[in-house]
DNA sequence: ATCCAATTCTTTACTCTGTCAAGAATTGGA
DNA sequence: TCCAATTCTTGACAGAGTAAAGAATTGGAT
C-alpha cells in the first residue's frame, strides 16, 4: 500500500530492518513487538486499537499493555512515528522522514503529503522565544474528494 | 470568517464583543459563556478543567457539562478557537487569527508564534490529492530556555 | 549449553477527557 | 407577559491510555 517498498527515489520508506533498528535503540527483539510493527507497517495511520486487534490475528494472543509498550518504545525511538491529529486517537506510521498529513474535517481520512523540503523542521519560526526547534510539523485541514460530493 | 469584522490594522487579539458575537452566530447570551469566554481569555491555552475551575470561582457554580457546550459551540462558531498538539488534552485560546504554536517537549509548555502570512492556509501543499483545503496547521516542536537548563 | 539479571509481557484495576440523556431553568422574540 | 427553543444541571457512561505487580522472555556472561 501506498508504494511503500518501490524505491522510487530511494530515500526514504523502504522497509527497515526492524531487528536491527530494535537492538540498535538499546531495546529487546520480541515476537509482539515484531509483529506490532508489521502491522504499523501493513495499517497505515492506524490507532493503537486497531494494531492491537492485527496482532491478536497475527500472534493469537497478545495484552492490549504490550501493545501500547512496544508502540511508545519503537515511537521513542523513532522506529516508528505516533501522530495525534486534533481530535482522533494517536495513529502510527512506518515512515519516519519528515512529512506531513492531510486530514479530512468530515470523515476523518488521513493521508501522507510529502515534504519538499524533507529533512526536519522544514519550517522556521520567525522568533524561535529561546526553543531549540527540532521540527515543524504540519496538518493540513480540508475535506476530502468523496465528502464533497456527498454534501 | 476568521475576523473579518476586523481592520486590517487591527488584525489580531484585542478583546472582541462577546455578546455580539455570540448573538452573531446565533447562541444565546448566558452568564455561563460569557464567563467561559473570559476563563479563555484570561487563561492562554487552558484547557477545559482549568476553564471549570477558573469559572466556578467566577459564577460560584456552572457544570462541567456546561463549559464544554460553551467551549464547543463557540470554537464552532470562530469565537475561540481549540487546539489539540498531540499528547495533551484540548486547549482553548481567543486569539482567532491565523497563528502557530510552539511546543516544549519536555514541560509541554505551549507559547503563540504568530504567522508571517497571517491568512489561513497559510501553507499550501505541492499535492492536494483533490482534497479542499481550508488550513494549515503548524505545530513546531522543540524545548524551552528552562528546560535546556535543566537537562 | 546453562544461568541469571534485566527487560518485557500479562492481567487487572484505574484515571482522565469528554459525551449522552433527561429533565429543569433560562433566554429572547411574539 | 407568555411560550417555544435553547441552554444548563445532574448523573451515568464510553474510549484512550496508564499504573502496578508478578510471570515470562531475552540475551549476555560464565
Amino acid at each position: 500500500m501506498y508504494c511503500d517498498f518501490m524505491s522510487e527515489s530511494e530515500i526514504s520508506h523502504d522497509p527497515i530492518d526492524v531487528r536491527e533498528a530494535l537492538r540498535g535503540a538499546g531495546l529487546q527483539v520480541t515476537a509482539q513487538r515484531l509483529a506490532v510493527y508489521q502491522a504499523v507497517q501493513a495499517t497505515p495511520h492506524a490507532m493503537a486499537d486497531d494494531i492491537l486487534q492485527v496482532v491478536k490475528n497475527e500472534l493469537g494472543v497478545i495484552s492490549k499493555q504490550a501493545v501500547y509498550d512496544a508502540l511508545n518504545a519503537m515511537a521513542e525511538h523513532g522506529i516508528i512515528r505516533r501522530i495525534q491529529p486534533a481530535g482522533s486517537p494517536a495513529r502510527y506510521e512506518h515512515r519516519v522522514d519528515n512529512h506531513h498529513h492531510l486530514v479530512c474535517r468530515q470523515c476523518n481520512t488521513l493521508i501522507d503529503i510529502d515534504c519538499a523540503i524533507g529533512e526536519a523542521p522544514c519550517l522556521i519560526a520567525e522568533h524561535d522565544h529561546g526553543y531549540i526547534i527540532d521540527e515543524a510539523e504540519v496538518t493540513y485541514w480540508g475535506v476530502c474528494p468523496s465528502c464533497q460530493n456527498v454534501s
